[in-house]
DNA sequence: TCATTCACG
DNA sequence: ACGTACGTGAATGAG
């Protein structure tokens, strides 16, 4: 049956334009828009498959929109320059490619779609339509599945009728309702002022329609009452105006869109031209073009030799030849995921060996390559790898190239760094996820050996291929030194530490859990005698019932599903009803029983008797590392009942010490190096109270006459600072107003105009580049700076001042570890270091090192990176992580 | 699976 | 006019 695929050209192109890096072609032409519309195109043609392709383009500046409302789209940005000059590249690149575009003078892409689908809606053709516009939801329909980008241009979710409703409570012609009442900024198209999406979707649950709403406006109260009532035109010429016009004239027939393939002998040339070399590789084009047509996508022929015993021997010689290896694991937490198989690339042939026979004797070759440091090894998530054998008793050593690592570094905020993911992302043989080979959750089951062998040859095969692509664009990136030096080196060492863990002394905890237990209940029967009945103080609706409805205490605040019932709320409430003050102790005391007495006994290994996180390297978008299986970065610290957890973290061998040390302030040293603030620096380099001295300057006083309440708002305006200030933010966190909140920063940046300075820079550096780094040129790509919408800009524009502190902090300690790791090997120490908590290291420490390592760690710390203003590192140590501080 | 809450830096 | 402070992970309830 003919498949239809309409595609939204000029929605496609720009968000493709913001979601994809600068890049030009030798000439210094931008081609990064149309690279990103091509790869997302070829995806998709493999993907779907379609027998008819279109795109369509915007025409005219003038539509017939502009004859009722000349501000349609006014305000607008102007298309962007480097922007304008892709779209002829692009229309010339789809003719290359064979693919058919329409645009008509006066109309938009949006109705030429739109009238293609309700002919196709006539026909009972199927339609597949791609854009990034919400709006095109109105056209789904049982023929018609609309496909919507998310994050850039590499993902699309797909919507029929079914998913829309699931997703808004709407038919699809009710998104128009929806666009009318909530308007749109970036066509400036008004709607009813203060309605935004929550609003409209309430009153159109309610009500059906923008008429019915205008209708009944009678049901409605106060302030909501009057503005939609003085709106009321609005509202309807807005409705008007995000109606796609579906009788666009246009006199083509289905046959001038249909596509038949790529042909070599066009697409070639045209994707030559653009200089895009991987493109052309991964469809295996020539250039100059060839013979005859070439099928759209294929996956790659593969030759896979499955090992058996016998065959153990000869690999001997084997082994100096692997350019990657794949391991296959099974289970979330790598220290008790199972091994399935391995496989390793050799040239074209792939070899395939399952976990089994790696077990046996005769797999010493293998076993012995696989634990040599000199031998080295490129594969995918070799962190995992290297846990997940050594806890069956196989050494890994010599991880060189990584490539999801690789892939992180690329892009930090794409939460898919999967095989398949980076495979199509580089446009090679692409490869079946994991969930559609083994299934996934409960269904998990290994396929048939030759399949597995084949997928997993596949998987070492892209490894393969990957490595230069990544190689090529972290030297481009200048990110060369970050990856081979910092995270490589870091990634064996958090192995090592992981593998060491940490012990736990279960008794106490059980008795601590016991405490927490006896106050717990206690709490429980008071919270029901006063409330009079009992209820599950766990469930927030439960609780809401109670405190709102039972007992009538005053709604502060609402989440999308209730009432908001968190620690801020309950605060507030705490005057009125002496329950709430009960509840604030019964979830601070379940919070601890649960998640660090229950939760850390659960992950008390039975063989160690310690808990061995596994520490992401490929999670954080500003380059921290975040810790899981149990979290050891969050156990409680800030009250005093919480604390004593700590108490039950201890060395591992008698005799031995807790040692940790902590960075004081990086995050604001790090600013002071990157603003170059003269004041800011001047503060560190003599060491002052950083707050003190912040509320001395601000307010004007001097050092000796700040008063504790001074020198918490200049800690909030420091921490604000830090997360890219708002004055809403600054506001929320020190209970104050807007306006006064506005007025301190201010103040603050009158006094540190170097730190002002350096906002308003990093932010027009993100505008204009995409992007921002830190101080080894970590990378964080912000694709909403430019957006029309406030939220995400604003969002984007506090990142910008945010990650290249909080990632140079996190480069920082990084460096430490690789350095303190080298100094314990050269100093021939039996010190361990055991955890990293942000901006601390943990070790645990014999006796007769002590004294060294008082010394020794600050140091390295303070020395890992040369500032303009000196690093601080403070230490401490006893008989447990409690004791240490 | 999603939303809410809360622990940390 | 808009309505959030930056970055994480775990436990719980509800659908």
């Amino acid at each position: 049956m003919d498949k239809l695929m309409l595609i939204d050209g000029n929605s496609i192109i720009y968000r493709a334009f913001f979601a994809m890096p600068p890049l030009t072609n030798s000439s210094g032409l931008h081609t990064n828009a149309v690279y990103g519309f091509t790869t997302m195109l070829l995806r998709l043609l493999e993907e779907h498959k379609p027998t008819h392709v279109m795109v369509a383009f915007d025409a005219g500046k003038i539509t017939f929109r502009h004859e009722g409302y000349q501000e349609y789209k006014g305000g607008r940005q102007k298309t962007p320059p480097e922007l304008s000059e892709q779209f002829p590249l692009l229309k010339e690149l789809l003719t290359g490619l064979g693919i058919a575009q329409f645009e008509l003078e006066g109309y938009e892409a949006d109705d030429i779609i739109g009238t293609l689908t309700r002919m196709a809606d006539e026909e009972s053709r199927k339609v597949l339509v791609i854009t990034g516009d919400k709006d095109m939801l109105q056209l789904a329909s049982e023929q018609v599945q609309v496909g919507l980008t998310r994050k850039g241009v590499t993902e699309i979710e797909l919507y029929d009728p079914a998913h829309i409703q699931e997703k808004y409570g709407l038919t699809p012609l009710q998104i128009i309702d929806l666009k009318g009442l909530m308007g749109d900024a970036s066509d400036n198209i008004p709607g009813i002022p203060g309605v935004g999406e929550k609003t409209a979707l309430k009153l159109l649950h309610q009500f059906g329609s923008v008429e019915d709403v205008l209708d009944n406006t009678g049901e409605l109260k106060g302030k909501m009452k009057e503005k939609i009532e003085t709106h009321a035109e609005d509202a309807r010429m807005s409705k008007k105006l995000a109606t796609i016009y579906r009788e666009v004239p246009l006199d083509k027939t289905w046959e001038s869109i249909a596509w038949s393939g790529l042909k070599e002998e066009t697409a070639g040339p045209a994707l030559a031209k653009l200089e895009f070399k991987s493109l052309l590789e991964r469809l295996s084009f020539s250039a100059g073009g060839g013979s005859g047509a070439v099928p759209a996508a294929a996956e790659a022929e593969i030759n896979v030799v499955i090992i058996k015993a016998e065959m153990l021997a000869e690999l001997e010689e084997l082994m100096p030849k692997v350019e990657a290896l794949h391991v296959e694991t099974y289970g979330e937490n790598p220290h008790r995921a199972s091994v399935i198989g391995m496989a390793l690339t050799v040239g074209d042939t792939q070899y395939y060996v399952p976990f089994e026979l790696l077990q046996e004797k005769a797999a010493s070759p293998l076993k012995d390559w696989l634990g040599n440091h000199e031998a080295v090894k490129r594969g995918y998530d070799l962190h995992r790898v290297d846990l997940a054998l050594h806890w069956h008793g196989i050494a890994f050593q010599g991880a060189a190239f990584d490539v999801q690592l690789a892939g992180y570094l690329l892009d930090p905020t794409d939460s898919n760094q999967t095989l398949t993911a980076l495979a199509a992302k580089y446009q090679l043989p692409s490869i079946q996820p994991d969930e559609e080979i083994f299934g996934k959750g409960a269904k998990y089951k290994l396929p048939a050996e030759d399949v597995l062998a084949a997928h997993l040859a596949r998987k070492a095969q892209v490894i393969a291929a990957l490595i230069p692509a990544q190689e090529e664009e972290l030297e481009r990136n200048e990110m060369q030194k970050l990856f081979h030096e910092l995270e490589m080196p870091l990634s064996r060492i958090l192995a090592d530490m992981e593998k060491q863990g940490i012990k736990v002394n279960t008794d106490d905890l059980k008795a601590l859990g016991q405490e927490f237990e006896q106050q717990i209940s206690k709490l429980v029967l008071e919270i029901y005698s006063i409330a009079g009945t009992e209820f599950n103080i766990n469930s927030t609706k439960q609780l809401g019932e109670i405190l709102f409805d039972k007992l009538g205490l005053p709604v502060i605040k609402k989440t999308k599903t209730g009432y908001s019932t968190d620690a801020e709320v309950l605060e507030k409430l705490a005057p009125y009803h002496e329950i709430v003050q009960h509840i604030l102790q019964y979830r601070q005391l379940a919070k601890l029983q649960s998640t660090y007495v229950e939760g850390l006994l659960k992950e008390i290994s039975a063989q160690t008797g310690k808990v061995h996180t596994y520490f992401r390297q490929t999670i954080a978008a500003t380059g921290r590392l975040s810790s899981q299986f149990p979290n050891l970065q969050n156990i409680p610290i800030r009250l005093e009942e919480g604390r004593k957890i700590r108490k039950v973290f201890v060395p591992s061998e008698e005799g031995w010490s807790i040692l940790a040390a902590d960075y004081s302030q990086i995050e604001l040293r790090v600013l002071a190096h990157i603003s170059d603030d003269a004041r800011l620096k001047e503060a560190f380099v003599h060491d002052m109270d950083i707050h003190t001295k912040t509320a001395s300057d601000v307010f004007g006083v001097p050092a000796e006459a700040v008063d504790s309440d001074m020198r918490r708002s200049a800690k909030a305006v420091n921490f604000g600072i830090v997360y890219g200030i708002s004055d809403y933010g600054l506001s929320q966190n020190l209970n104050i107003t807007r306006k006064e909140a506005a007025k301190f920063i201010d103040q603050y940046f009158e006094v540190f105009q170097g730190v002002r300075k350096y906002m308003d820079d990093i932010v027009q550096e993100a505008k204009r580049d995409g992007y921002v780094t830190t101080l080894l040129e970590r990378r964080r790509y912000l694709p909403e700076i430019n957006a029309s919408n406030f939220n995400l800009r604003s969002f984007a524009e506090r990142t910008a001042m945010n990650t290249p502190i909080q990632g140079t902090a996190a480069d920082i300690i990084k460096l430490a570890m690789v350095q303190m790791d080298e100094a314990l090997r050269t100093h021939n120490l039996r010190s361990r270091m055991l955890l990293q908590v942000h901006d601390e290291l943990v070790f645990e420490v014999p006796e007769d090192e002590l004294e060294t390592m008082k010394k020794l760690v600050p140091a390295t710390m303070e020395a890992a990176l040369q500032l303009s203003v000196p690093l601080k590192a403070e230490v401490s140590y006893g008989s447990n992580w409690y004791e240490a501080k």
